[in-house]
RNA sequence: GGCCCCAUCGUCUAGGCAGGUCUAGGACACCGGGUUUUCAACCCGGCAACAGGGGUUCGAAUCCCCUUGGGGCUACCA
């Protein structure tokens, strides 16, 4: 009888999830989906320095919003939880314990320092660093006097010397480790916490997990959590999957490093800024600042984003959310990310959830790492949205504009279905609202874009020709799609010019830059009134402007 | 430094495990052209890769070794 295939996403509380997370969570996902197996989510808040109260909502939230959902876990249970690592203390401490009596782990009481200074050494000497093992194991005795002496207990377990460690991976085969080269790893920390590489071990075994999908910087950690796993007499050793690593543009691992480094730089190159109204934007100090700018250190996430978004400084997508922010569907980053690292061995690259499932496979996943394409996440956004259905697209542009609080939300449903239905090619759902916005903003709070001012109104006659469209706008009793189409073109005919040169001025005028809705409809969804204003306002600052000699 | 992984167009990749069907296929990007009321979208065409060197073999992108290059790990983080 085959195993049932239950797989898991083991992520640490710390903030959002990013696409590396992602990547692995939907990887685990496809493959239990693939076989009707079981996906787990669990929390693995082991370490109290790192931990954010709201992280773990947050990282359900993304998981969510992607459409990956877990059979076992928090919120939903399962029969071998709890699924926080933070309240399967006991649980851990038994496993030590066991560990302890069978003289298969044993104390230490190094602090950091004395550790990091034989680091050094070993370093210094060109070699790796491996914790020296004592002949004789310290006794339970020896770890309550340091204790009381106030020096840390930590546990470390001891790693079996006897034969080379080979640790079979689905994709990469067979890969040896000397086993004098995998350093006795502590498994518990002196504040009484299970390490990672001990609890996951553990909870993977009680949990019954067949498949270990992850990425490939944890190649390194399995030759002892392999080992971990047999010396606590564990059967069924999951089956090892280390997927490659997803690269940054800029080289390295994608990693939400990357956004404060961004800004930091935007700002650096920027002329004259004024910090203290910086740190008063973001609400931190002045002096929290300048050591960001030192690269001392690194502001939380949402201040980086809120001063990103005030100085207008565009930041690479890391977060799940920040992908939801700029418009990209679930859809799309979930056949984007599948398509990292793995194919279905066709043609096919566009895919739907259901086609992914049914095509995914572990062993058709690429050995080696990939970088992250946003042109070509571009296209893929661009595909999905041609894909979905209306009534689904419609409850996505809805959710988005609340998201980043447009005032194209004011649109009734028959007018978003009509503004959706006109930005058709459309990349994002930030396309839809960046050209239907206008309609929607007071028509004295127009921004009018100097470039597209100065190439549309101030050359070509621009002026002169809105001034005309005005007057037979004005004239007009029907403001009809078509009766504006006819006037237009009739207009440019006479004048023989190209339509571009009558309407585009009256685009600036209606929504002060040459992107939006196309024209006739613009004209007609603003109504009459309103857009005459605005071609009246327009034409009055150009020409002040023009006046000035500015 | 040590250990580990990887290596096909600029990018994601097919092909590699069963060597000939590969003058290396697809997609994104890019370039040229078309369409066009803006931005997109759309249509047609084009450019572009087996990292280098040794083997094995009648024959290597495919198997082996070395070099080079890239990446990961090297915490009482996960």
């Amino acid at each position: 009888m085959p195993q049932k295939v239950v797989t898991r996403f083991a992520p640490s509380p710390t903030g959002y999830l990013h696409v590396g997370g992602a990547r692995t969570a939907l990887f685990n996902w496809l493959w239990a989906k693939r076989n009707n197996g079981t996906f787990i989510l669990r929390i693995e808040d082991t370490d109290q320095k790192r931990n954010t109260p709201t992280a773990t909502q947050q990282v359900m939230d993304d998981l969510r919003w992607l459409g990956i959902t877990w059979d076992e876990g928090p919120e939903v249970g399962g029969p071998n939880g709890p699924y926080l690592q933070s309240e399967r203390m006991d649980t851990y401490e038994k496993y030590i314990k066991q560990l302890l009596d069978e003289k298969k782990a044993y104390y230490c009481f190094e602090t950091t320092e004395e550790l990091g200074a034989l680091r050094e050494e070993a370093e210094a000497d060109k070699k790796g660093f491996a914790y020296q093992r004592p002949e004789v194991f310290p006794s339970f005795e020896d770890a309550r006097k340091a204790r009381e002496e106030g020096r840390p207990v930590t546990v470390r377990f001891a790693v079996p010397q006897d034969k080379p460690i080979v640790v079979h991976d689905l994709i990469r085969g067979e890969i040896s480790f000397n086993p004098n080269e995998v350093s006795d790893f502590i498994i518990q920390k002196s504040d009484g916490f299970p390490t990672y590489n001990f609890a996951c071990v553990i909870d993977d075994y009680l949990m019954k997990v067949t498949h270990i999908i992850r990425g490939q910087e944890h190649l390194n950690n399995t030759p002892g959590q392999q080992s971990l796993w047999l010396a606590l007499g564990f059967d069924n050793l999951p089956k090892y999957v280390h997927m490659s690593v997803t690269i940054s543009e800029s080289g390295g691992k994608l990693s939400k490093r990357e956004r404060p480094a961004t800004l930091k730089k935007a700002i650096k190159a920027m002329q004259d800024v004024d910090l203290d109204n910086l740190a008063n934007v973001g609400g931190i100090s002045r002096t929290d600042i300048e050591d960001f700018l030192a690269g001392k250190s690194i502001p939380d996430m949402p201040i980086i984003n809120t001063i990103a978004e005030y100085l207008k400084v565009p930041l690479p997508e890391i977060n799940i959310v920040d992908f939801s922010k700029s418009g990209y569907l679930p859809e799309t980053l979930v056949n984007f990310l599948a398509l990292l690292g793995w194919n279905p061995g066709d043609d096919r690259e566009i895919m739907k959830i259901e086609e992914l499932i049914e095509a995914f496979d572990v062993s058709r996943l690429t050995k080696s790492n990939s970088l992250f394409d946003r042109q070509k996440l571009i296209s893929f956004n661009t595909e999905h949205l041609k894909m979905v259905e209306s009534d689904k697209l419609i409850g996505y542009v809805k959710a988005y504009l609340k998201e980043i609080d447009s005032p194209v939300l004011q649109a009734d449903d028959e007018t978003l279905l009509r503004i959706i239905k006109l930005c058709e090619g459309a990349r994002t759902l930030a396309d839809i609202d960046r050209k239907s916005r206008f309609l929607f903003i007071d028509d004295d709070k127009i921004e009018y874009d100097e470039k597209s001012v100065k190439k549309v109104l101030l050359k070509s006659n621009g002026l002169e020709n809105l001034a005309i469209v005005r007057d037979r706008l004005a004239a007009m009793e029907e403001l009809s799609e078509h009766a504006i189409e006819q006037m237009l073109r009739g207009l440019a005919e006479e004048k023989q010019v190209g339509l571009g040169k009558v309407a585009q001025p009256l685009r600036v005028a209606l929504c002060g830059s040459t992107v939006s809705l196309p024209i006739f409809d613009s004209v007609q969804l603003l109504t009459k009134e309103r857009t005459l204003a605005r071609i009246d306002k327009t034409i009055h600052n150009v020409k002040e402007q023009a006046n000035t000699g500015d």
